[in-house]
DNA sequence: TTCTTTTTGCGCAAAATTTAGCATATAATA
DNA sequence: TATTATATGCTAAATTTTGCGCAAAAAGAA
């Protein structure tokens, strides 16, 4: 079991990989070369080999790789065969999307109990799920041990529950809100879910490719 | 007017810059230093400079930047002050939650409209954006220059409906379904909000971090 | 006003990431 | 079984990204 350090990069184009082997399973395609996957994600096959190659050696030389058996390699360097146990925090609109339509399961995540502060609100379940008292915060996760906390409070809420959840030893947070949740140098993994960052990016795009066929229409005089 | 390719990394700084200078605004912060700013952001201050350079002199020596100014420059970079028009599709339950809780204006764009086949939602309206039949997104958007279509159908119906959008004029789409939309080459702008994928990175991190326990309490001997 | 301190923007070096090339192993074919 | 075509994994080159150092400019203090 090799310790070496995987770049960034290699670890967010893994998911990808994932559900791309997931899809050519569905289409019941055995068997994939570095190439062809490389033209279906728009990859060179020398990237695919290298991210694959931090890993183990999953190809056979003249044969490619096993859909089926690299897809599980991956899912499981992805941690989703371990069960990691998942909360989530403020069952408002997207913590409730996230419960009745996120499949935590097909990820290998199971989603234990929901908290919120309305009154109304505690007591029901969604999907299964129990939604708790947020206070009873503390309580729950001295009795239980939890992966990750999913973070959907909102905005102004959001510190102040951060610092419940890692005072009560949560290190790893799914952030869904738009705060910038720890310090820079915090040991305490966030993921964020920044919808704005998203499509200001997406805008920035737009905006350089109108900018682009106007600098072209000028180039053409018109 | 430089035209010179900017790199898909300093692009998705912008947005954190604008949201920590939105903070720092808010906080009375006037004006600050590449050196504060990198402090704050986990940045070096020579990375957040070269930043900036791609896009002009922003800076001033012996100074720093003025927080408004600055904020306002990358908003303009961004985008932010063109007024892009969006249109939604799949008004379910992240569709809705967008709808309710996203703030579309703060970020410069503007919601027209929502498209849904359900009969029961076509006809009604949610936050004063009015639900129209699927089947008439064709037609609207022969009337109407739309920059931004934001996706939210279910999984199966992805496909058809980018193949709608992009038939019809689109060119920019933000995806909320967990599909690839267009082939690699294709030159249909494309954001993905993949939740799985951005799970899954935090999976493979929390993975990675009980190893390491693991390990080091394997050296310890225990 | 003069001196010291701060801090930018840029050129260049270092580090990291991606891509190419190749030796080698397997599959397919005749 | 021999031959040809494929396709991996690794090494090294190329490219991209990040970080350093400094001249120059402005602010602030004396």
């Amino acid at each position: 079991m090799k310790r070496i350090k995987v770049s960034n990069n290699v670890i967010r184009r893994l998911p990808r990989y994932l559900r791309k082997l997931d899809e050519l399973n569905t289409q019941g395609v055995g068997r994939i070369s570095s190439g062809e996957l490389g033209r279906q994600l728009g990859l060179t096959p020398s990237q695919i080999r290298q991210d694959f190659s931090c890993f183990g050696e999953f190809g056979q030389q003249g044969y490619g790789y096993n859909v089926v058996a690299l897809r599980n390699e991956i899912a499981s360097i992805l941690g989703m065969d371990r069960g990691f146990k998942a909360i989530l925090i403020g069952v408002g609109n997207i913590g409730r999307a996230l419960m009745e339509n996120f499949s935590f399961s097909e990820w290998g995540f199971h989603l234990e109990a929901a908290f919120d502060i309305k009154p109304a609100l505690i007591g029901t379940n969604v999907n299964g799920v129990e939604i708790f008292d947020q206070k009873e915060l503390p309580t729950f996760l001295a009795r239980n041990h939890i992966d990750v906390a999913v973070l959907c409070v909102p905005k102004h809420a959001a510190i102040a529950a951060t610092n419940v959840l890692t005072a009560n030893g949560i290190n790893a947070i799914w952030n869904f809100t738009n705060v910038e949740l720890t310090e820079p140098n915090s040991p305490v993994l966030v993921e964020n879910m920044h919808f704005s960052d998203s499509l200001l990016s997406l805008s920035y795009y737009v905006s350089d490719n109108i900018n682009e066929e106007n600098a072209r229409q000028t180039r053409l005089g018109r």
